[in-house]
DNA sequence: TTGTACGCGTTATCAA
DNA sequence: TTGATAACGCGTACAA
């Protein structure tokens, strides 16, 4: 059996106003807290609202006022342990400024990633954030988006130079500063395990990574390189690579993309009966939950998630409600957190 | 500078309309597939809608309809491991329906767990799932809403008998089975970690645990049960509480009502000086991604939190579009995950 | 202080 | 096949 009134349960103003032979302005400006209202009759329709469950219809005001206050959020894999901290930040924030935030998760593949986007720009979002997984050189996609005038601000993954502003690390840096602490502990044959190089982590990383072998005049072996995805089986699809190699062709140290990526090269190195750090140093990124877990504990990149996500979440707000806020690129600090996993005594 | 109207950058009907002399319903009505258009004039709309960068309002579509598209989500905290699998496996099922998810995260705080549903209900999401932190007797604010109309699916944390569908796991017979565990292991001093026991898992799983003791002739002993919340630090605190018993006075063996709790007690027992499984065996509940991983691997129960996401947001949808779709109480079957925290040779 | 008219963008309905 | 009108629920602008 369906509602007279197609509204659900929801009682409006008119019924409201109806019941009490008032109009709906009336009830409109006592619920609203409206100056010019008797303060008897504020007090009657306040009772009555209450007493008939009325709650305001946002969707209807949305209509009018073209502001939905919700904000789309565009991940690419809730299952890593960065990814939940940075949607807390969000969440944080987004809640204290009265917005709701829709989640999407991509599973990495930009396609579903288009798709999501046109869903929340449908529902016409105040604004989103997205960390993206965009492998291709061509960034009209996001620069249309841009261009229309959709509050956008990117976040981990960025697309730079299109005119939205970023929340992210100092990939580059952190990624150098950990590569030279593999060096100085004397390790010369390191080997890297990348992401697609035209996601910005990637590439920012691998750079780090290479500017540091050049800082100690250390060749880059492309044998040593591979590039795969973020995650765990892409880790160790591409140690099982390296372990291919014949014994004294193989690197002795290993630099990852992120810590799924570390973590799983772990797993192939141990079924290959091998020891970290003993026949392989390894680091990461990201110190994923697991890192300090794992049987020889991961050297990794603090990066401060809940932070991440809270600044993100402040710039895209900030940018909705302000078009003259600038666009600006931010790199919040990380840590090297120093475990056995490199060789540390 | 603000836009002369409203609507952000967006195209609307009228305008295509009115760049095409035609009226708004045929461009509704070529734009939606409806068949009483003429092709030629349907391929003219189209190209003209493509080129203008029209996309729908869903929120006018909304207002008319009374249907949103949107479901609710309501966790206690997004960095439990077991909350981003659900939530992934509710995103799948909602897109592959064209629903979009509203997140938020309550911080087991009931308070905020009523405001985020109100916020969602003003937004008139078309249903809400629900996993709550409710620690009072009193249920009739979630009778309230139920009444209203509004759909609600409870996964995981359930409240029982107030008409509404809950998705969870076995949780009685899966405590029960885990401590029998123990208890076969020869093992009859053991306390228990307890969550609220006003929350469904909270009572479920330590009645487990009771009946466990009981069908195997073991007395409860008051003092080796504690009663915290869900998360690290809560079992860090429960164990520390245990710890000061004097030593022939305390368990042999502990229960904990999830893997937090679990992992929070085994850094008490550690800090200590003391050992897993040797001074005390430990097992958890949900095998979070650290479980296996922790210095003596955690026994616990495997959750299927992938599939409890997909079949909870399954069945909302199902009472969204089908009033008439019965009120279903699902347990989804867990498994005994034994490693050696619990003594396992 | 209170009420009326109108518009936000869309679709259902009925008329042409 | 196409168009005009009304309605969804609310708030702004103006009138009483």
């Amino acid at each position: 059996m369906k509602n007279k009134k197609g509204n659900n349960g929801n009682v409006t103003l008119k019924e409201v106003a109806d019941a009490l032979g008032v109009s709906t302005m009336t009830v409109s400006r006592a619920i609203n807290n409206k100056p010019n209202v008797d303060e008897k009759t504020r007090e009657r329709i306040l009772k009555t609202a209450n007493e008939m469950g009325y709650t305001p219809n946002l969707v209807a005001k949305s209509l009018v006022s073209s502001k939905t206050y919700s904000i789309g959020v565009v991940i690419p894999e809730i299952s890593h342990s960065f990814f939940p901290e940075v949607v807390k930040g969000i969440e944080e924030i987004a809640n204290k400024e009265h917005y709701q935030i829709f989640l999407t998760n991509t599973s990495e593949d930009f396609e579903k990633e288009k798709k999501s986007i046109e869903a929340l720009r449908a529902k016409r979002v105040d604004g989103i954030l997205v960390s993206s997984s965009q492998t291709e050189e061509d960034f009209s996609y996001y620069e249309k988006i841009i261009d229309s005038g959709l509050p956008l601000v990117f976040f981990d993954r960025c697309i730079g130079n299109i005119g939205a502003s970023c929340i992210g690390v100092n990939d580059f840096a952190a990624s150098q500063q950990i590569t030279e602490h593999l060096i100085n502990r004397g390790y010369k044959k390191i080997g890297y395990l990348s992401g697609p190089k035209k996601v910005s982590i990637g590439k920012e990383r691998f750079d780090g990574f290479v500017a540091a072998l050049n800082k100690h005049g250390l060749d880059l072996n492309e044998k040593w390189v591979t590039e795969n995805g973020y995650n765990e089986k892409d880790g160790y699809h591409a140690m099982s690579t390296l372990l291919k190699l014949p014994e004294n062709e193989r690197p002795r140290a290993i630099v990852a993309v992120n810590d799924p990526v570390a973590i799983g090269a772990m797993e192939a190195i141990r079924e290959a009966g091998m020891k970290v750090p003993d026949d392989f140093a390894i680091v990461g990124f990201s110190d994923d939950i697991r890192a300090e877990l794992m049987p020889s504990p991961l050297t990794t990149v603090h990066q401060p998630a809940y932070e991440v996500g809270k600044k993100a979440a402040s710039k895209l707000i900030k940018t909705i409600e302000d078009n003259t806020e600038p666009i600006e690129s931010v790199q919040l600090i990380t840590k090297l957190i120093i475990r056995k996993s490199c060789g540390s005594s």
